[in-house]
DNA sequence: AGTATGTACTCTGCAATGCAGAGTGTCAAG
DNA sequence: CTTGACACTCTGCATTGCAGAGTACATACT
């Protein structure tokens, strides 16, 4: 037997939660994210600048008159598509911790 | 909204397979986790030394008659329960995304 | 018996990652 | 024109992740 390997990328506390949040929400802002994910400045900021140099992130600034200025996030197609690929990889791996019973095995053959 | 956190020693690549290979197995040793997870020696080892750190997993020495000693690694109820938290957050935020759900088979009910 | 080979780990060092708070620029109110 | 809040960005350090070298022990070969 084989498990799929997980996008490093992907699989990671904060980086999840940008990428999840950023597909059913469809684009953000820092301090949304921020609040939402309960996350540091830093830390948050760290892990956007890995999403967008990875490229499963893009970033725009928006500055209409009289506002402030901010930055908007958003998954790009790629980004959405690693997501998705990664949750069905994640899914397999699941779906086996639960689909054999939990029993004592012999051990004496090979898998 | 507030997102729920992921359990950071669950949710790291290796350690994720090998806790839920380990739930469908019930239990396995250090080769059969290599070969399965495709994971280099000492890499699995770190790895397999924090999940027991935690009290997520646990060892147990085999040295049958004639037979080449090794040890066999379990989750522990503590490591199963962790399991099937860190499986229910990671489905809300999934679900979230709007991505496709996890399915949750055997494991045991949600929190 | 002695040596070689394979298996099952364990240890070590270093590169990469994760994190928080300090710093910077900008706007808006007082 | 100063003060404060907001929206980030940068820096330094602690932790983590990783691979290969090292160790121990059992079996196979001569």
């Amino acid at each position: 037997m084989n498990l799929p390997a997980l996008d490093p990328l992907l699989h990671q506390p904060l980086r999840t939660q940008i990428a999840a949040f950023l597909s059913g929400r469809g684009e953000s802002t820092f301090s949304e994210l921020k609040r939402t994910l309960n996350a540091t400045d830093g830390n948050l900021d760290a892990h956007l600048g890995k999403l967008i140099e990875a490229g499963y992130v893009e970033s725009r600034r928006e500055s209409g008159v009289g506002e402030r200025s901010r930055t908007v996030y958003a998954l790009t197609e790629s980004g959405r598509t690693a997501l998705s690929t990664y949750v069905s990889r994640l899914s397999e791996i699941v779906a086996l911790s639960g689909a054999i019973p939990i029993v004592q095995t012999s051990l004496k053959g090979k898998s």
